[in-house]
DNA sequence: GATTCCCTAAACAGAA
DNA sequence: ATTCTGTTTAGGGAAT
């Protein structure tokens, strides 16, 4: 996925040198990339592009027209059938003639412009139009000029077909000519011819395919070409002909395919799509038809045409946002290295290689935008475009620090907004398996697993432990036996794992060793998800602030964010100790021994667990309520 | 350079 | 006998 479209950003770069008939590649590459990227031309100015492309059309008809006025070009060959067809489209073609294309434009600028007003504009436009119907004799010229572009869609369809070898041209044979054809366009080709000459066809559809619109392109000839080959993928296989970037080969024809099988995006179900219509249309034939007569460019399908348009911008914003939200999320959580310069040198947490290492692991970039693409996962997540993949990603071997573990990052917020890219994947999580034991155990019901549920947990969480399972199972059973934070207990049903979080926590405090903090909090409950406080100041502070939790004299009102990760690590402990103190009362007994509560306001501790929980285990979120009972124990013997 | 942490590999034993 | 589970040791890489 992301390889194809740095490929495909690659081809059609090569293919700007290759004239027109490659734009409509740009353009459906540039949307499709576009779309799955950045987007950061997408808020600027869908409308804008919309103006202009409409503009163009607009304009390049009147050029036509013109053109073969004045020149007396003749049609190479009339067709009744096509004539037929083509009255609703010249009366359309007649129209820039009719509403100009700045007014066009100003219609279309005008965002606040009610319905009604419009209507009303339209109206009047409607009047100058009738008196101009009597043009209609020149629909038989334009007519012509669609033969034209008809051929041209032909024969690159034909050099298409050749291409696959549906066809086989002799390299000398010359050129087809329209007469040659074996049949003429079907009436979804002539559809879209109308469709993009006239510009206004679909908007949404525009807007999409228009993502990567060179509006640049002002002569006639480019920009029928234009029009014509995003419309028809046959085009697009012109630029193949010439040599270029046959990677689009593939895509293309399926398009193709899917474009001349009778297909609409206006129609499906034997229903006119068009906003508002749903008309029923027996066929695809009745239902061109019926476009054409019931939605040409009238000032109707025009408003409702405007309509639509601010319909997908809306959505297109909607959707910027929630990009931009999900960068910044993903920023947050996974660009440490920009962060962490305001990060109190105290910590000492601060490594630059840890940092890059870790970037290279769980940057954003790396993140496949949706594994579910590959998802990306997933992630579905449209992901731009990356140059890290996978597998060079968990190529890199053995990750020693994980940065999570070292910042003491908690690892449901770490894995919560990624859990899909882990969950499809083949990337090693950032996490030491001691981190990813003791989140597995403290995400069961009931705070123990069996050891073969813990290995179901890191099958069932990451696609990287899917594979290599005699490397890791060895690895979690070492871990399971070394760490004394990992107790065995022995259940009903045989021996069960459980976290002794005071253990655990003690473990890791040892890790930041030669810090006085002076930065305890009293944890503000109402401190939301998106507290502002980076992660790993919060995990540093969190982590660091564990033995002074007892001692309110060195507890200060600080940041958000740094309760939540404390509350993130405690929470598993208590929670441990909560439900551990009745379902495996042989666990651990010191933790249950003296169970020191430092009673904090009740946290919303789980902000960092909830969005885990959602995707992950549905039975973890009925215990976000006793996971906020916060009982730290936090005696300094036990800390040291 | 020493220490620590983490990972990986492997040997071994006991239980199922 | 095989597999699973659990313990332990060893060694290497990376960070501290």
């Amino acid at each position: 996925m992301m390889q194809e479209s740095a490929t495909e950003t690659i081809s059609n770069s090569s293919m700007n040198q290759n004239g027109m008939s490659t734009l409509s590649s740009q353009l459906d590459a540039g949307s499709r990339d576009g779309r799955s990227s950045g987007d950061t031309s997408g808020e600027v100015s869908t409308v804008e592009l919309l103006h202009l492309q409409q503009q163009q059309a607009l304009q390049a008809a009147r050029q036509l027209l013109l053109q073969q006025q004045t020149s007396g070009l003749k049609s190479p060959k009339g067709n009744d059938k096509q004539r037929t067809l083509q009255v609703p489209v010249s009366v359309a073609m007649m129209t820039p003639q009719v509403i100009t294309p700045q007014q066009m434009q100003q219609i279309l600028q005008q965002q606040v412009l009610s319905p009604q007003q419009l209507q009303a504009l339209l109206q009047q436009q409607q009047a100058v139009m009738l008196q101009q119907q009597q043009l209609a004799a020149q629909q038989i010229v334009f007519q012509q000029q669609l033969l034209q572009m008809q051929q041209i869609q032909q024969q690159q369809h034909l050099m298409n077909l050749q291409r696959q070898g549906l066809i086989t041209i002799q390299p000398g044979q010359p050129s087809l000519s329209v007469q040659s054809l074996p049949q003429g366009l079907s009436p979804a080709e002539i559809q879209q011819l109308w469709k993009e000459v006239t510009g206004v066809h679909n908007v949404e559809d525009s807007v999409l395919k228009h993502g990567g619109l060179d509006l640049s392109t002002n002569n006639t000839t480019s920009t029928t070409s234009t029009t014509t080959s995003k419309a028809s993928p046959p085009i697009s296989h012109h630029s193949l002909v010439n040599g270029q970037a046959s990677i689009l080969t593939t895509r293309r024809d399926s398009s193709s395919h899917e474009e001349t099988g009778a297909t609409h995006p206006l129609y499906g179900h034997g229903v006119c799509k068009w906003p508002g219509c749903e008309s029923i249309c027996e066929d695809f034939g009745q239902f061109l038809k019926h476009l054409n007569n019931e939605h040409a460019l009238d000032d109707r399908s025009t408003a409702q045409c405007r309509v639509q348009m601010q319909v997908v911008q809306q959505l297109e914003i909607q959707l910027s946002k929630e990009r931009e939200r999900l960068q910044a999320m993903m920023t947050h959580l996974h660009m440490r290295p920009s962060d962490p310069k305001p990060c109190p040198k105290p910590l000492n947490l601060v490594s630059s290689v840890t940092m890059s290492k870790n970037i290279s692991e769980t940057s954003p970039q790396s993140l496949p935008q949706t594994p579910t693409t590959p998802t990306t996962p997933v992630t579905p997540v449209t992901q731009g475009p990356s140059v890290i993949t996978p597998a060079s990603l968990h190529s890199v071997g053995p990750i020693r620090r994980r940065h999570s573990d070292k910042y003491n990052i908690p690892i449901s917020s770490e894995i919560a907004p990624n859990y899909e890219f882990y969950k499809n994947a083949d990337v090693r999580p950032p996490f030491t398996y001691a981190t990813l034991i003791r989140q597995a155990i403290i995400e069961s019901s009931d705070r123990q697993l069996t050891l073969n549920e813990i290995y179901n947990w890191f099958t069932r969480t990451f696609a990287y432990f899917r594979r290599n399972a005699a490397t890791w199972k060895n690895a979690v059973r070492h871990n399971l036996s070394l760490h004394k934070c990992f107790v065995r207990v022995e259940n009903v049903k045989g021996a069960v794992w459980t976290v002794d979080e005071i253990e655990y926590q003690k473990r890791r405090s040892q890790k930041i060793t030669g810090y006085v903090p002076t930065l305890v909090k009293n944890i503000p409950t109402s401190l939301g998800y998106g507290a502002a406080l980076n992660a790993s100041l919060q995990a540093a502070l969190a982590e660091s602030s564990l033995p002074l939790l007892s001692n309110p004299s060195l507890i200060n009102t600080t940041s958000s964010g740094l309760l939540q990760a404390t509350h993130e690590d405690l929470n598993g402990s208590l929670d441990h100790l909560d439900s551990n103190g009745n379902t495996s009362p042989g666990c651990s007994p010191q933790q249950h021994i003296h169970p020191i509560h430092v009673k904090e306001e009740p946290m919303n501790a789980e902000e960092d667990e909830c969005p885990m929980s959602l995707v992950t285990t549905a039975n973890h979120s009925p215990e976000i309520e006793e996971d906020r009972d916060i009982e730290e124990e936090p005696s300094s013997e036990d800390v040291e």
